[in-house]
DNA sequence: ATGCATGAGTA
DNA sequence: ACTCATGCATA
């Protein structure tokens, strides 16, 4: 219901898909999207791009490795380490963070949801995605800290007769059998995936975002040797 | 904290 | 039809 404008980014878009299976992309590419939320990510991967592009400059053809201390995984997960300390430390909680960022009046970041700060602080991201949020976290717990006498305010009251999502469950041994399929074949064709959708009896959509979700979860920072 | 889902951008 | 960032709903 609120909006605040979207932006493009030639930058972000030139980097959007990550030609998967060579070596390691160093380098940076997010995508704008969703509402306020979308237009955080943009901003924030708007930066990075520039620096990485700078880095990049110097590596003629054979060398693509960024030695930037900020696509650094250590460094990203000392500092959500220590972002998680600090926020606890000022007594906010992970939905207080993400609401805030938009009263952080940085151009073009909006508010993101306790689910986005929660992985955040538990690198159950991408890669590319910690870098990107990075500096705005940063920016906010710097200025949280700063005024640590003020006070925070969110008051989104609204409502209507919006239909609730509702968030379909699928069970254990269902689960298994994709997670069996997945580990043979983590990118199904559509009649694959219908065949394994008309035999777990599960409709072929939930297959679909299944696979989708599966294929991300092995690119989360924590678990993927991909950095 | 995490499962399933959406939507923009790309190919 | 996929990737990627992100979020609602829920365990």
């Amino acid at each position: 219901m609120h909006g605040l404008g979207h932006l493009s980014h030639p930058a972000a878009a030139a980097a959007m898909n990550m030609p998967s299976g060579l070596p390691h992309p160093g380098l940076v590419a997010a995508a704008a999207h969703h509402g306020a939320a979308a237009a955080a990510a943009a901003a924030a991967a708007g930066q990075v791009a520039a620096a990485s592009a700078a880095a990049a400059v110097v590596g003629a053809a054979g060398l693509a490795s960024i030695c930037d201390s900020d696509t650094d995984p250590r460094e990203l997960e000392a500092f959500a380490e220590r972002f998680k300390q600090r926020r606890i430390k000022l007594g906010v909680t992970q939905a207080d963070v993400g609401s805030a960022l938009a009263n952080l009046k940085i151009p073009g970041v909006g508010s993101l949801s306790q689910s986005t700060i929660c992985r955040f602080e538990s690198l159950t991201l991408s890669h590319n995605n910690m870098i990107a949020l990075k500096p705005i976290l940063q920016a906010w717990l710097e200025e949280a800290e700063g005024a640590q006498r003020e006070k925070m305010n969110k008051p989104e009251l609204f409502n209507g007769g919006e239909k609730k999502r509702k968030r379909t469950s699928i069970a254990a041994p269902e689960k298994r059998s994709l997670e069996a399929y997945f580990a043979v074949q983590p990118r199904p064709s559509s009649e694959k995936i219908a065949a394994i959708a008309e035999k777990l009896d599960l409709k072929k959509n939930v297959v679909r975002v299944w696979f989708c979700n599966q294929r991300q979860k092995q690119k989360r920072m924590k678990f993927s040797a991909t950095y």
